[in-house]
DNA sequence: CTTGACCTTCACACTGATGTCAGACTTTAC
DNA sequence: GTAAAGTCTGACATCAGTGTGAAGGTCAAG
């Protein structure tokens, strides 16, 4: 599919699909005339940078967490040096700092809202 | 406490307790000095201001939440618009999505990292 | 064949979170 | 009392993620 449609599908510009792209997180074929071709699975893979960008992550990490997602395939699990596992170790760590602030931060959030008068806005996600 | 000591308690650069303060979301009290004059549980509001922000929640958001951990204080839950109601609620939507993908990316990156020689360095946060 | 919609690359501008530095004042230590 | 360390304000720089627009190529509809 071109950008244009991989935007309309996904809600994300077609600059940032570029962006992405030019990061090294998507890597669309070309057809003839130049233009960018992605596949299907390229929607989701999109939607997932998208919400990690918004958390915060940088795309030089979306960038491994991408590749550990077929680690074999990416030739890794064999040279992942002591060094790269502390690093990434670390970064565990913080995601899960986040994970716990963000978590109580949607918490109070909902909390608030159910006390108002709108609480009928509290669509699903409810009770964890 | 003065801001050096916030900031080592802390780890956040004095810099930042700045920042923090000036985006609303610190009200130190002043000595007659002009320093500031932090209280204890700055020490636990500040750590949290840290991860929000690296969790890509701008501050405005932010002071938002702060506010409504005590609602009752700041005279909240009376005069909650509809419309903020609704922005409330967009922005707890986005709050989910933010979580699921995060937590989906903690559970890569640990799963991975339990596949490699270097499996001792996960920590806590095993199960979940 | 022309028009309009969509694509390409490239470049500049903006924003929010940070780092850093300068100049002035306060406090602490010797 | 003097020197060092800490604090104040304020300005400027940087970096990533985005928005926007220019100049030109491609393609489908009339």
């Amino acid at each position: 599919m071109k950008i244009g449609t991989l935007s309309a599908r996904t809600g994300v510009p077609a600059r940032m699909l570029r962006y992405y792209e030019d990061q090294g997180l998507l890597a669309p074929q070309r057809s003839g005339n130049g233009y960018r071709a992605f596949a299907e699975d390229d929607v989701d893979r999109v939607t997932m940078v998208r919400d990690l960008i918004r958390s915060g992550l940088p795309t030089r990490l979306i960038r491994i967490v991408l590749e550990m997602e077929n680690p074999v395939a990416s030739g890794w699990t064999e040279r992942c040096t002591r060094d790269f596992a502390e690093v990434l170790a670390g970064e565990l760590e913080a995601l899960d700092a986040r994970i716990a602030c963000l978590t109580r931060s949607r918490d109070t959030v909902r909390d608030y809202l159910s006390h108002t008068e709108h609480a009928a806005l509290l669509s699903g996600s409810a009770g964890r």
